[in-house]
DNA sequence: GGCCACCAACCGTCCGGCCGGTTTGACCTA
DNA sequence: TAGGTCAAACCGGCCGGACGGTTGGTGGCC
């Protein structure tokens, strides 16, 4: 989110605000054009100005996203040690990163997901090549074959257990999970 | 779906069948109840005498599918070689298994999961009820710690690749995993 | 006759999208 | 610097359609 301090948020920006925030706290059914103009403080007319349809708008949240997750990625790539599987240590990395608001960060993605996908499915194309790019960049990761795979599918799997609100892992079970993802993605 | 031969399928089931036809192809929001009853040959009336709302068709959706895996789940447990990871063999041997129309069997529970999750996320719990029992049974299963956790987690993953149409491994691909997913599960 | 299964027309609500305004502020010109 | 111009940004009421749910029936079978 724009969470900075200075220039007031442009109404566009606080329109994308809105709908995410609409969409992770009252659900995917919640948000409609009118709810997300009055919490951006916006007329409906003026929402419509910036998104001319409320595919429009999930598409513009979608790029948004997209843009954010490519750059955390690469982030967490520069940030780790080169190297057999560096490239899904990355990967890992950021999906297991314990910063304090990483369950909210995890249900904000997944809403915007799920709003996106609800309405059309092609909608997640910008998701789509972020994963093509990263299965891309483990192709070379000096892993044995099928193992970055399994370690991509484990990390998909741990995000899916946050969407639907299943089974999530206490604290123990995720210790040991963590250790294992990084042995198996460091281990030739 | 009631695929068998005999006596005409009843409404109550052709109408659950449509639904979930409905979700499968043309997507979570084309299923409403005037589209099911259409595709069940019975009026709007007659669907809602057997389900007084959507939200109880939704739920009766969802208790058959919960229904149908916990018995698929429990065949695979008793066709699996007992030993080291049994419950995460049976698993295992369930989501990767082969036959034909695996495909379309994903995409159809993907789309009832998805239908039900929006109109009310408490509609999973029969499938949490479901994902408790099997990790209950992984829990004694003789593996490393955690790793019975990593593996269905990546089971999970596979999955949501469907449920979003993500990236789905290609033939080979899916070898190699199957095959680290394998060796996982039987080496202490 | 009476009940079960089903029908078809209808209702109220909600939501996406449109439209005719109105304010704001940047830029020009004399 | 006062006045004028114009477009970008924004307003809020309205409409049409769709969807979930209701109601008053109707035919067949025990």
């Amino acid at each position: 989110m724009d969470d900075t301090y200075g220039p007031p948020a442009s109404a566009r920006t606080r329109v994308l605000d809105a709908a995410e925030t609409i969409a992770a706290e009252r659900g995917v059914q919640a948000l409609t054009l009118e709810a997300a103009a009055r919490l951006a403080h916006v007329s409906k007319g003026g929402l419509l100005y910036h998104f001319p349809s409320k595919e429009a708008l999930l598409q513009a949240m979608l790029e948004r996203l997209a843009g954010e997750l490519h750059a955390a990625y690469d982030a967490a790539f520069a940030a780790t040690a080169p190297g057999i599987g560096h490239a899904t240590r990355a990967m890992l990395h950021w999906t297991l990163s314990e910063h304090p608001r990483r369950r909210e960060r995890d249900l904000r993605i997944a809403s915007v997901l799920l709003a996106a996908f609800h309405h059309d499915p092609a909608l997640l194309d910008p998701i789509r090549a972020l994963q093509t790019r990263i299965r891309e960049m483990q192709r070379d990761d000096g892993l044995p074959p099928g193992r970055a795979s399994l370690l991509a599918a484990a990390s998909d799997g741990l995000f899916m257990a946050e969407v639907f609100r299943l089974h999530r892992p206490d604290e123990a079970e995720m210790r040991d999970l963590a250790a294992e993802l990084n042995r198996l993605a460091a281990t030739p």
